[in-house]
DNA sequence: CAAGTCATGGCAACCGATTGCCATCGCCGG
DNA sequence: CCGGCGATGGCAATCGGTTGCCATGACTTG
């Protein structure tokens, strides 16, 4: 690989001016640079960006920090990370941390001298761990909110209004939350706006769990739902979601027809599970872009900018497990 | 942050015996090592990646390229890969390339000189850009057969030929190929292994396609098939299976009344789509991990090794989306 | 006791870029 | 004709580790 010495020396400058030739345009006279520029082309000369990186800190590299690759949940915010990253010139490094917690604080120790930013997608961390990283390094929390911190969050609110909204439509007056982890911030989010929701609309609603985040969860919470009288069921997410609908079909509860369903989130997979998902659809792309367009911003900016998250709207996606109130439960 | 100069003068002592106590054990006096130990520990200490990797040239750091990281067929071979590479403590960078050539090659450009070694996963890449880029870094390749670059695949041969068998013994005679993308080379195999064995098992194979490897792929196949005499179809993969029994069902051919299917690969989703996918299952966290522990036996002999390809073994598995096949075709 | 070996620590070069500061030169205005 | 300024390019320090080589001193061995 050629460096700046080897194409200083067949340019016959200095190698100071072959770096200004890149990096400060009108610093050097716009032929010498012309030239130097074609010869280095001519070498294949490539900027180590390590070298670069060593005095200015300037390492191109953005940390977005998973609680679980395998979580389809991630796959558009990845992908929406990646492409704002990508058009900023930024490489997005992915650091999956098995949802465990000390998992994620290797990883980070591991990752933080390399990037100049992070982003945190659904960090099992503690507030104050966070408020430590983000010291270190520019920092956006997703879907959580900590003050001081700048952070991307679906509106969690308003897409369980909606749903509330929607099963109350279809004359529901009964209706069960499958919570998810007592540490997440998107749980206490979703029940909270539901009672509010069903208060207003004078439901009933009652709480269930907590279940872990997952198939298997959603399968346990079964047999618990199927021996209550809710005639409706929001779940923490569509994962959950999906092991309810099938514990429930192996139980021979049948959705939506004895058992409306709701997920949250409208990963991959809602669409394509039997009954297709009735779920709250959270931008998800656009959650993973706007977090690391959010965190380059502050990079860019000295003051710490935006004290209020950023709340991105979420919908409802109406699908085939959500049905009107049958006018009796199965016996 | 603190660097082996401060420790070195917190502790009386050359930076470079700082350096030593840490990077050659035994190359510094025990005493002196354990104490400037515990003095770096207690400034916090830790030592500078970027330093380190700049004249060594070891960053830690490994990439592996994925053709778009949406697509749920990688998911657990990124979280394989992943394993394998905290547990060699490296750190893995997930390039995801959208499917584009170019996106590829400027994506590798981006990260090549940053990272030890790659993982092309189903690359989009001519074989012979891929020999240049196995000249740069220490190369392995998933699911694609290049002579003299190590690379790690699924025995696609045996799965194709499981799933003919299992066909054959539901009693299909007539089973349809739906292909995937020409420049794949995992599309290659599969179809002739399956000619092959429907060859042994005196059965006809018709090819149909190409078709984009997508659910939207799939549903595009749906008249198609529909309007043939297979009363079987073995898909290029999962995603374009699901995308087929959707499109079947819309057109009112039952699957796997009228229709069996079967997939490739075994992604998230082939379980919970409906009815539930017979499939090939590749073992894909296995195939991640394994290339990774590959190229990292690569690049620390010398001497390049492996010629033959790894080959992973593929199950068939099961579910609800093949039956018997039907007396006679609905009309 | 002399010569050789080993353990230990320091010096300084090096990886490849960036950048503050200085030198040079041409040009301009006074 | 002189002082000053802007444009241009070079020098050398710097980022923070790593490592080849050398110096020193202690210990072993014949």
């Amino acid at each position: 690989m050629p460096t700046i010495y080897d194409v200083a020396a067949a340019c016959g400058v200095a190698p100071s001016t072959v770096s200004r030739a890149f990096s400060r345009p009108g610093r050097v006279n716009a032929e010498t640079a012309a030239r130097i520029r074609q010869v280095a082309e001519e070498m294949g000369y490539r900027a180590n960006p390590l070298a670069r990186a060593l005095p200015t800190g300037k390492t191109s590299l953005l940390a977005l920090v998973v609680s679980d690759v395998t979580n389809p949940f991630y796959f558009e915010i990845i992908r929406g990370a990646e492409q704002a990253a990508t058009e900023a010139d930024y490489t997005l490094l992915v650091a999956d941390v098995h949802e465990s917690a000390t998992a994620e604080r290797k990883a980070l120790e591991r990752a933080l001298p390399l990037v100049e930013g992070v982003v945190l997608g659904t960090s099992r961390m503690s507030d104050s761990a966070i408020r430590v990283m983000a010291q270190q390094r520019p920092t956006v929390v997703l879907n959580r909110v900590l003050t001081g911190i700048p952070s991307v969050i679906t509106d969690n609110a308003r897409g369980a209004r909606r749903a509330v909204e929607h099963l109350a439509s279809l004359e529901h007056r009964n209706i069960g939350y499958l919570a998810g982890p007592e540490a997440s911030w998107a749980d206490g989010m979703r029940w909270r706006a539901m009672r509010e929701a069903a208060e207003m609309l004078d439901l009933r609603v009652q709480r269930f769990g907590p279940f872990a985040p997952t198939l298997t969860g959603g399968g346990e919470a079964a047999p618990v739902i199927a021996a209550s009288n809710v005639t409706a069921v929001v779940a923490y997410n569509d994962l959950v979601a999906i092991g309810l609908m099938r514990g429930l079909a192996a139980l021979d509860v049948r959705v939506p027809r004895d058992v409306s369903v709701v997920g949250f989130d409208n990963i991959f997979g809602a669409e394509i599970c039997s009954p297709a998902l009735t779920t709250v659809a959270a931008p998800l792309a656009a959650l993973g872009k706007y977090a690391v367009q959010t965190l380059l911003a502050g990079m860019s900016s000295r003051t710490p900018p935006q004290v209020r998250p950023a709340l991105l709207p979420a919908e409802l996606v109406v699908r085939d497990s959500t049905a009107r109130r049958a006018r009796r439960r199965r016996s």
